[in-house]
DNA sequence: GACCTCTCTCAGGCGGTTCACAGGAAACTC
DNA sequence: GAGTTTCCTGTGAACCGCCTGAGAGAGGTC
């Protein structure tokens, strides 16, 4: 992942700053705006890697913007950021290419996964694999398969992103705060709580088949995915 | 860790001393302000690299700081500090990025701690390595594992965080209060005993595992861990 | 509409953790 | 060596964090 570049167009300033400094983090070049006009500008500028583009903007719509920057021969995939009433109707015919959409709310460490899951697409190689396999336990990310020593489990889709956000921090501990903000919605406003009910429920379906507990308990502090073996 | 600059955003001025000279004599270069307009304009000035901010400010509150911190592309991670009371509601997507809160009351050297392990993430290399190994005995505060010639122990988390300050200050004694001051929270109110207790509960799980008792008793004095191999 | 899955909340229960206290051991003073 | 001070450590009580089962509610499927 060379140094690629975000172009997030969204105008509600909150999402545009959570997106930003998360993808930031994420190791991403970011740029922001916040409206239709300034997006085909800067795209046309930045010449941009992948666009999250909001469908519904002030100025112009998403099919507006997106046919605007295809006639200017911009063709970075885009993955387009919409609620969740205006989904089937509105969406259908605009993830053409290599494009996707999510529904507002998503989670942060979703949004880094389907960035990185059109890349591979569009990019092909050079972005890293799909297929993320720590200790015993290996996931296949594009087919969203999880494997324990070979035997495949069936999980739920929370269950699949808690145990991808901790594969991809192992052997670190992952405070219940810091796993809501990445695992849940970023306006679900529960109590960690279901943090503990999930790994319960992680534990239940992956203990039985492995050698040792994969997810440990740090008193106090948090979760930790332990992988022995090849470290990180 | 050469120079790293401090912004510390606090109303309560006590609040403000403590770690204003905590910091200090961490190593760290240290400027405060009282309020969210002048943090500001300080961070604007300063480029510090990481920010301490009190999510309750009588002007604006953490989060409009925060907010008018990135639109003025000030991308430096903030650390949170929150009442406890205040926790589960307003936390929410703070911990995003490379960001991190903290609970008042806090003691002094998991602050010390914080930063760094966020410095560590943020900064990537450059700053130090999470493993502190001292004499025999080996910390890995990223997983906040303890391994004692090689075998791990497990401690409570005031255990933990006792053993943490001994061996980040090798050879050289510290009072009780001192450790009180750093270890335990700064509103804590009980007496010294309690640190005689934790050195005991230390003493009883290190030292069948260590060849020469690691913490000695400077009899009026205070406590020392002592490491006669590898200095530091 | 009946079923099913998934998400999320809640509450009971368990065990670890924190802390105060007090009797005994050790060290230091004279 | 007696007395004093300081430190060590076992006991116990209150508390807190975590685990898990039960169940309500939303949404999807046939």
């Amino acid at each position: 992942m060379e140094n690629v570049k975000v172009l997030v167009v969204d105008d509600e300033p909150n999402i545009r700053d959570l997106l930003s400094t998360s993808l930031r983090f994420a190791g991403f070049s970011v740029y922001a705006v916040a409206n239709g006009t300034d997006a085909v500008t800067a795209a046309e500028k930045g010449q941009p890697d992948i666009i999250l583009l909001d469908v519904m903007l002030p100025d112009m719509n998403g099919f507006s913007v997106t046919k605007k920057l295809r006639s200017m021969g911009i063709n970075a995939p885009i993955l387009f950021l919409t609620a969740r009433d205006e989904t089937e109707d509105k969406i259908t015919g605009l993830t053409v290419g290599g494009d996707d959409y999510m529904t507002k709310p998503f989670s942060l460490d979703e949004i880094v996964a389907r960035i990185h899951a059109i890349l591979r697409r569009t990019k092909a190689a050079e972005v890293e694999e799909s297929v993320l396999e720590v200790g015993e336990i290996k996931i296949n990310q594009d087919a969203h398969d999880v494997f324990v020593n070979g035997t495949a489990v069936d999980l739920s889709p929370t269950e699949y992103k808690l145990l991808r956000f901790l594969m991809s921090n192992p052997n670190r501990v992952l405070t219940k705060a810091q796993i809501l903000d990445h695992v849940w919605e970023y306006d679900f406003n529960g109590e960690m709580g279901i943090v503990e009910s999930y790994v319960s429920y992680l534990r239940k379906k992956l203990d039985p088949l492995t050698t040792e507990p994969l997810i440990q308990t740090k008193r106090g502090v948090g979760y930790m995915y332990k992988s022995t073996k090849n470290g990180k």
